[in-house]
RNA sequence: GCGGACGUGGCGGAACGGUAGACGCAACGGACUUAAAAUCCGUUGGGCGAAAGCCCGUGAGGGUUCGACUCCCUCCGUCCGCACCA
């Protein structure tokens, strides 16, 4: 809200006095007087604020809520404006719309702001929530703002504790040692995502692996039903369930072990298992490999000084894409050796290797170089044999044989088996399937299917966030905090003047004395991270205040959210944690569904032009002037370099700051802005020249409104159903109908294109002096426009309301229904074509029998014509569409 | 490397397999004005033509079809996600 129009609380012009100043001038419609006067109007009414109401059928529309960071940007305005577009709309509808707002509250900035700035991150935090809410509020956007909700109010983080509790009774909470990303300087740990070239991204130091106890959430007992699920949600991107599927990763095949040797054939107690989804290749096999972190390296490294080393460099190597690319494939020949399973008295060695991840499968493998490039490059290394066993049926199995890339054989359907004793001439899926029987009988292994995903890690060495309300005892182990003394609340005399989590170091709070046994314990410092926050906020808006952490009757009534809407950054992280989150609610009794979010909107990024001086110094748009064709910086008049349009981002200073365009343009126009042109899933160009364009329109809307307003009531003696009205109607009920099917479809831009046909009618219906159409179509057809940009321009749709004499709010009026009648036109006018190509159209009573279709296009000049006397060898008529004469 | 999406005027983009370019932006011409802004009217894919109209045209090439921006195959390009996952 601008401040002038904050001050006006129900000050508003006279439309007596408006009127009085000139009957015919209309003024411009002023948006800095109009919009605060109308949200004011909708917050006292208390216009959207929701109950269940078992009578009516809900509708659940969520944006992602934002971060507090202290400011919107251009992307929250398009998010938050689709979510509202269609608040409004089902509102209309007649649904019971539930449209929430809160705060993703917890997170590093805070902490970093306190270290930078010396504020607390708490104040920090709220003055942020603040600033964004009255920005959001200036947007006039559709939201129950009695249900606010922010993370890091321990009204909200103490249901999150108490749940972690029920699901660490439910099974569904471990406590693991893994290795982490460990910042030395900041005394962190950091996300994958905040390593950049294997230095921490604020410290610049480089990044230690830490082997550290840590919570995780078994996200991976879930890895199939999350992975079948995905089938069902049909209102989902397939981008983001395909997203998701290989996220999950999960691949078919077997687990099994080779007995070991040392270098004289004595066998070792200690078996090497090793996982594969390509046994058909184990006539292949010319060699084993480990992971350095595999708990015989660790053992033997004991044995090998230079192992350890070769750990450590393998650490060094970073997991980035060119650190990949460029790694070369490295071992470490570990005296040992395995026995072929199947092959009498072969024995293949044994090597640690560089490229064999702990993380995945047994963290060790089978090396088959002639089918895998990985092993290839290892075995040309280190000279190990290549032996084929997978060719085409084509190629001659004697002279068969691998260069330098390895025979990946795609299609299936044209390779055979050779070199494999009992397995020669098979297909690979029958290979695969007799050595699996085998290794079974055997019972030296099992089929196994595996997954990528890995559990969830969830403590974070950080502040700001929500405790983990546990308690370590030497005696007793991990307690949980009993539920009574919840919420675990976050002590807020803390510092930040040395690095480090300062729970860890606050004098007093993590001493306590355990639940259990009475003795001297200590709190866990760590933290959640702040995905858990935002995996179950969706639930909470539906009963905010309830003391326990979902009220049952009013998320049965509420859930799932019926559309739900963000970016596609979150495809991965935040949708999947969200949907296993709803899992472990529903199994611990706290929601009685798994999926949360039935359909699933991903948005564009809104994008604009990047201009930048000689230099190289990046400049803001606000800084940049167009002038004779070319840009140049306002202040020094110095031309800008002009680079593509790119995501605003504040490094390149390429944004547009919202506030700056409400004040100047109003919110309806940066709504409106928002939704034209682009498809909403496709990312959007900011320009001023748009923008203006938005600007006009509405003025162009205004003065038609106004002027249909005005009209004195019918002058003309012409029926309402006569040809021009009939038209006109048809036009503006048509146009209902197609909106409503836009809108619904979330297809914004077709929507405000059919608006604008609309409107152009209307102005031209309006524009002849005589002979035009009656004032009550006109007056219907406006009323109907107002209607329908209602929800993308809220606050000019209310003030054109009250212009054309409306009664109430339009926010409180249904959304109207076309005329059946109104949509068939009774006459259709059809392409006509010969052999293809349109030489005519035909204007036809509508369901005319293809005969006599056919018997009028034939005497039409245009196709005679075109028949160039050629004989009709038949006529396709396709009713009420197209009708195409085929000659020759 | 694997997986996916997308290529349509100067630009953003429309188009159940059925009249390609709706609607908007920009540009140009005109009206109004002393002038500008604002507004209004008109033109705007390319080529030929006085006009009627004809030809070409949805990244390239092929195919299916009476008919293809749309479906199928091959290729080129752009973007996104994942990635030593055995």
């Amino acid at each position: 809200m601008t401040e002038l129009a904050a001050s006006f609380k129900y000050w508003y012009p006279n439309p007596a006095t408006l009127e009085q100043t000139s009957p015919m001038a209309i003024e411009r419609y002023n948006h800095r007087t109009s919009e605060g006067y109308w949200q004011q109007r909708w917050t006292d009414e208390k216009a959207f604020e929701t109950a269940a109401d078992s009578a009516r059928p809900k509708y659940y529309v969520l944006e992602m809520f934002p971060y507090p960071s202290g400011r919107i940007h251009m992307g929250h305005v398009r998010n938050y404006t689709m979510g509202d577009v269609l608040a409004r709309y089902m509102r209309a509808r007649g649904y019971n719309v539930l449209h929430p707002m809160g705060w993703d509250a917890f997170g590093m900035p805070a902490e970093n702001a306190a270290i930078e700035k010396d504020v607390h991150p708490k104040a920090w935090t709220y003055e942020n929530i603040a600033a964004m809410r009255r920005q959001l509020q200036s947007m006039g956007l559709s939201i129950d703002w009695s249900r606010e909700i922010a993370t890091c109010d321990p009204s909200y983080y103490r249901h999150e504790q108490e749940m972690f509790l029920d699901f660490l009774a439910a099974g569904l909470v471990e406590r693991k040692v893994s290795q982490v990303n460990w910042d030395p300087v900041d005394q962190t740990v950091l996300a994958n995502e905040q390593v950049i070239d294997g230095r921490g991204w604020r410290s610049g130091a480089p990044v230690e692996k830490r082997e550290l106890a840590q919570w995780f959430l078994k996200i991976t007992d879930y890895s199939d039903e999350l992975l079948t699920a995905l089938d069902r949600l049909d209102k989902w991107p397939e981008k983001v369930r395909l997203m998701q599927q290989n996220w999950i990763g999960r691949s078919e095949g077997v687990r099994f072990r080779f007995e070991l040797e040392d270098a004289e054939g004595k066998s070792l107690d200690q078996p090497l298992y090793v996982y594969t989804t390509r046994h058909d290749t184990i006539f292949g096999a010319t060699f084993c490999a480990i992971s350095p972190d595999h708990e015989l390296s660790k053992t033997l490294s004991l044995r090998f000084p230079e192992l350890a080393a070769f750990k450590r460099e393998t650490e060094a190597l970073g997991t980035s894409e060119e650190a990949i690319e460029r790694a070369e494939k490295k071992g470490i020949f570990l005296g040992l050796y395995a026995r072929h399973p199947f092959r009498q008295n072969v024995r293949i060695p044994v090597y640690a290797a560089n490229f064999v991840l702990m993380s995945y499968g047994e963290g060790a493998i089978f090396g088959c170089p002639a089918h895998d490039q990985r092993d290839l490059e290892f075995a040309r290394k280190y000279n190990l044999p290549v032996i084929p066993v997978v060719a085409p049926v084509a190629a001659n199995p004697r002279t068969f044989a691998i260069a330098d890339v390895a025979f990946l054989d795609k299609d299936e359907s044209d390779v055979v088996l050779i070199n494999s004793d009992f397995l020669n001439g098979m297909s690979v899926a029958e290979a695969k399937e007799e050595i699996a029987r085998r290794i079974e009988a055997r019972g030296i292994g099992k089929r196994k299917i595996n997954y990528r995903l890995r559990d969830w890690g969830v403590s974070r060495q950080r502040y700001w966030g929500c405790p983990i309300p546990i308690i370590h005892c030497q005696r007793c182990g991990t307690v949980p905090v009993p539920r009574e003394n919840l919420p675990v609340l976050l002590p807020e005399d803390v510092t930040f003047d040395q690095p480090g989590n300062p729970l860890a170091r606050h004098p007093t709070w993590k001493h306590v004395s355990c639940p259990s046994c009475g003795g001297a314990a200590e709190r866990e410092t760590d933290t959640f991270d702040t995905f858990v926050d935002s995996s179950w906020y969706f639930a909470r808006f539906c009963a905010p205040q309830f003391e326990r952490p979902t009220d049952k009757a009013a998320v049965n009534y509420w859930m799932p959210v019926d559309q739900y809407i963000g970016g596609v950054e979150h495809a991965i992280l935040h949708l999947l944690y969200s949907r296993f989150f709803t899992r472990a609610m529903h199994r611990t009794g706290h929601i009685a569904l798994d999926e949360p979010f039935a359909s699933l909107f991903t948005q564009g990024m809104v994008i604009h032009t990047t201009f930048r001086t000689r230099e190289g110094a990046w400049v803001l748009p606000s800084e940049a002037i167009e002038k004779d064709k070319s840009w140049v910086h306002a202040e020094t008049g110095e031309e800008l370099i002009i680079g593509p349009a790119e995501k605003m981002s504040k490094s390149k200073k390429n944004v547009v700051d919202p506030e700056s365009i409400i004040d100047r343009y109003g919110a309806d126009t940066a709504r409106w802005f928002m939704l034209s042109d682009t498809p909403p899933e496709r990312d959007i160009e900011w320009t001023e020249s748009g923008v203006a364009g938005a600007w006009r329109f509405i003025q162009r809307v205004w003065r038609l409104v106004n002027e249909i307003a005005r009209l004195p009531a019918d002058t003309s003696g012409r029926s309402v159903d006569d040809a021009a009205s009939e038209a006109l109607r048809r036009a503006i009920h048509q146009s209902l109908h197609a909106v409503s099917l836009d809108i619904e479809g979330l297809r914004f831009n077709r929507a405000i294109a059919r608006i604008y046909e609309l409107a152009n009618a209307l102005t031209s219906a309006l524009a002849p002096a005589e002979g035009g159409v009656p004032t009550a179509v006109l007056r219907e057809g406006a009323i109907i426009l107002v209607q329908m940009f209602a929800p993308m321009m809220p606050h000019f749709a209310e003030e054109s309301w009250r212009i054309l004499g409306q009664p109430g709010l339009v926010v409180h009026a249904t959304w109207p229904v076309p005329e059946a009648r109104l949509l068939a036109e009774e006459t259709v006018t059809i392409a006509v074509q010969v052999n293809g190509r349109r030489r005519d159209e035909v204007t036809l009573r509508r369901g005319l029998p293809a005969e006599e279709v056919e018997s009028i296009v034939l005497k039409l000049d245009n196709v005679r014509r075109a028949m160039d006397g050629k004989q009709v060898r038949k006529v396709i008529v396709v009713p009420d569409r197209i009708a195409n004469v085929v000659v020759g």
